[in-house]
DNA sequence: CTTGTCCATGTTAGCGCTGCCATGGCCGCA
DNA sequence: TGCGGCCATGGCAGCGCTAACATGGACAAG
């Protein structure tokens, strides 16, 4: 700490300056145990006590210090949130939503990205968090990592988001699996004879989910399985692939694992001279706001993210109330399939 | 707090568990003291003494409590970003760009959202966050927020982002004026007599800024200036406003202030069987990664989000560091047209 | 051999708050 | 009247850490 002193804060030692419970105490002429108790709303303070110390804060400007709180109570009102990245949308809205949600319930959020999702990646950002002043973490897990061998540090909670299950932590979900299945049934009732898939890369959790419950479905159906192409979720990707399936005259209605790749798939099948839907139809997953607007628009399957992220809180916050862990069960969130013009009948070919 | 109590966790009293600075330092056979000089890196220590502590810490798997630490030394260790919503691409990218810049700073990111747009949601916002532990602020200031009367608690040194300027916080911003010009004066250059613009909602500050500047690039070129059209930003208003545009024959350039509202200009023109480029040209603003996948891809203008959010850190950290209060200036971060094809030239009516 | 300096380490006090227990006044019931 | 119980409030200690100062040994210069 340097030697300046700003003259505004009364020299009062190493105080950092901003008024103190103590203060208010002396204002009000209580002792700082009732200031604490008013300011922590709790019962057994007389009214006119109450409202004499509330004025003294006021008049200070009083701002409880959480630094002190936390060192004497052990809770902090924060919970982390690990995310690999915020360029993709799902965990973006997740991320939204854990906020809302939090919010609400009076805690604040410590967010800490990573650059790369390796288990180191993870652990550093665990272990940073746990140097932060954190009641609980969310992971929104959208990359693959094998929880059974990424041992976190025990004794904080810990909730998954996007995650694959199968392990101690709870996880929460949109429910992959009935959103990829809900999209190739639809292309299957227009009369397509079989679905085309576009996936999202390989150590994406959502991804191999969505890829799975496709595949399921047209064997259920007893269609045809097709080579499964892989992109990377971004709409790059998509028109890159979509190069591909736009030169296969047997393609008439292609999956892809997110919007931005269907995006990217439509715009091959423009520069093809496809008709969308005409010659081919296209699903995507996620329903973006935009989605709605694309050339044609883009049927797609819509995810609750708000409902993910007050999820996620909810199971958070209940195992730091009651200090017990929360069993690794999923718990899944229900989609919805949005139709609009990029899909449409078979024309048989 | 209940009185269960794992068993795993060595009964120490009220100790919340983890083991702490003395615990190492016992088992290191140094004092506490010792033990801190280490977890902070500080010199004055032998190295055969540091080996053993940090053995030690390793064996205990000690943590430093950053609570403790925040209450000896009045720093945190963290910036608190406050942010109207995310659901606006440029707000996520800023707050991206703001975290991963922290990060590389050692500091963790506070994120408080606020559910409305109004100064009594910011001043509660900051109030909530300066209960919290932070050692400054960054503001997401999309929407317009008259910083002179918006009275901030002192102390706290705060940074906006996105603001309007002409108060005594220092503002980041992209040069959306620049922005706007290159998008304007791209379309005259292809011979349009005019640009038509659809401008971002009234309250928001990028909005005022590209579309002052749009009107000006016009008059300054001596062109006429059509009536300006308000969206909100989605590409739902877009393509309200697009139906209206798509009907007057002379419209064949537009300037929407975002690419989402260009999207939906663009699908509206689609409606109406007008061409884009053929019979009108459309522009955006933030080129999002998906904008070159739109139907036609969509000419914008590029914005350094990453480095915005560097900027604001850089200011930031500078005034903790210095305890100095850092001047009311704007810092502009400059941005780059990208030419697609949904802008081409005039044909003539 | 003395003196001063420097370095590694220890000691002390306190950051601001809350959990726990003590205190003393008041009330109701026997 | 006596006694137990309840309520508003206060006193005390300590959460885990670090700043400031204290200590004592090594070593160089005089």
């Amino acid at each position: 700490m340097t030697a300046v002193d700003d003259g505004s804060r009364a020299g009062r030692g190493r105080g950092h300056g901003a008024p103190s419970m103590a203060d208010v105490a002396r204002l009000a002429g209580v002792s700082p145990q009732t200031v604490s108790r008013v300011a922590n709303n709790r019962t057994n303070v007389e009214d006119a006590t109450r409202e004499r110390v509330l004025s003294a804060m006021r008049a200070l400007g009083y701002q409880p210090n959480s630094a002190a709180r936390a060192l004497a109570t052990g809770r902090f009102g924060t919970i982390g949130v690990i995310s690999f990245t915020l360029s993709r949308y799902g965990n973006v809205r997740t991320l939204d939503g854990i906020a809302t949600a939090a919010r609400a319930a009076g805690f604040s959020i410590n967010l800490v990205g990573v650059t790369a999702p390796t288990h180191q990646e993870f652990r550093d950002a665990f272990t940073r968090l746990s140097t932060q002043a954190i009641d609980g973490v969310v992971i929104i897990e959208s990359e693959v990592l094998d929880m059974r061998t990424l041992r976190l540090p025990p004794g904080v909670p810990v909730v998954l988001s996007d995650g694959y299950g199968g392990h101690s932590y709870p996880v929460v979900d949109s429910d992959q699996a009935a959103g990829a299945r809900l999209a190739t049934e639809h292309l299957l009732d227009l009369g397509h004879p079989t679905v085309w898939h576009v996936a999202g890369p390989h150590d994406s959790n959502s991804a191999r989910h969505r890829h799975t419950s496709w595949r399921q479905t047209l064997e259920r159906a007893g269609r045809p399985v097709p080579q499964v192409l892989f992109g990377d979720w971004t709409a790059d990707s998509g028109h890159l692939v979509g190069g591909y399936l736009a030169r296969r005259p047997e393609v008439s209605a292609v999956f892809a694992a997110n919007d931005q790749m269907a995006l990217g798939v439509m715009r091959a099948m423009h520069e093809a001279g496809r008709a969308v839907p005409g010659d081919v139809s296209v699903v995507g997953f996620d329903d973006m706001p935009e989605s709605a607007h694309f050339w044609p628009g883009l049927t797609s399957i819509r995810q609750d993210f708000d409902r993910n992220g007050q999820l996620c809180v909810d199971i958070l916050l209940e195992q730091i109330r009651t200090r017990a862990e929360a069993p690794g069960e999923t718990h899944l969130v229900p989609v919805e399939l949005v139709v609009r013009g990029s899909s449409g009948p078979w024309r048989g070919r």
